[in-house]
DNA sequence: CTGCAACCTCAAGTTAGATTGAGGTCAAGT
DNA sequence: ACTTGACCTCAATCTAACTTGAGGTTGCAG
């Protein structure tokens, strides 16, 4: 309780996921994916920025939307190189995933109507049902089967 | 493009795969699950009825909407057994995915709802964003940190 | 009756998103 | 100096939803 943990503001990678949420272990995971780029100590352990709390928020956020790593790792390249982003960094890609967000909305509320068209003939067939349609393929989401929806 | 395949009316694999478009090896999976027991021929090879079709056409529906094997899996189990199931035995399942349908958007709302709190404010703070709320675990889809999410 | 496409089984590989474990190091308190 | 907890790496394991491949059989057309 005693050592104030400042030394020049940086965070080892407990403190990090005590304040995140996030296991050990999947930070380390973010790390090989390069979604968080820690410093080291001489002695080889990681240091965090304390904006990269932050970041890894957004992650998880950015995953309770639907969005694969790889897609959050994209958003995040949009961050400035080199300096801490400021709010309004932040503000523009919350902007962006809004958008991928309502995209997501609307797939799914197509697939409402879709749907509420097959009830009312009862179908589920695929030579006629619209809910089969391979070309608005909304499968971005889940695994599924690759070959077929993909 | 001679020999009818009539034969009882049972569909070999292949010809499932093809109506359907789901690959063979899929459809063999498929019965690994469970999802659909077709029977076997005095050769060992397996034969599917006609409603299998429709079978099928409803596991790749439910997946573009969302829904994993296990969960598929049960609504099937509704079907009645023994009688092959008639369009009043699909309505009421698609009535159910339907629901399930629903409260995905609604979740998804939710979260557009605070996603545009958190704009105005530019935070994306765990401490302080409504974004970050572990109660209402809406992460049923997709992977995501599993410790922490679910 | 032969050829060949379509079928069979079973094991192993794939991707995403992590977790777990073994074996070892670092650093802070006493 | 010692102990202990936090940290390190690296390899293996897990789930979902399949695919791929090896090696072998079936069944229909000619």
């Amino acid at each position: 309780m005693t050592s104030r943990l400042r030394a020049n503001d940086l965070l080892p990678i407990g403190e990090l996921a005590r304040r995140t949420g996030l296991s050990v272990s999947a930070i380390r995971f973010y790390e090989d994916k390069r979604l968080v780029e820690p410093i080291r100590t001489s002695g080889n352990q990681r240091r965090f920025l304390r904006s990269d709390i932050r970041r890894l928020s957004f992650i998880l956020i950015a995953q309770r939307l639907g969005m694969a790593l790889g897609e959050i790792d994209r958003e995040l390249r949009k961050l400035p190189q080199g300096r801490t982003p400021t709010a309004g960094d932040w503000h523009a890609i919350s902007l962006s995933i809004r958008g991928a967000l309502d995209r997501r909305i609307a797939e799914l509320e197509r697939m409402r109507e879709k749907l509420d068209g097959c009830i009312g003939c009862g179908c589920l067939s695929l030579s006629h049902c619209q809910l089969y349609n391979k070309d608005d393929h909304l499968a971005a989401e889940g695994p599924g089967p690759r070959k077929v929806l993909s």
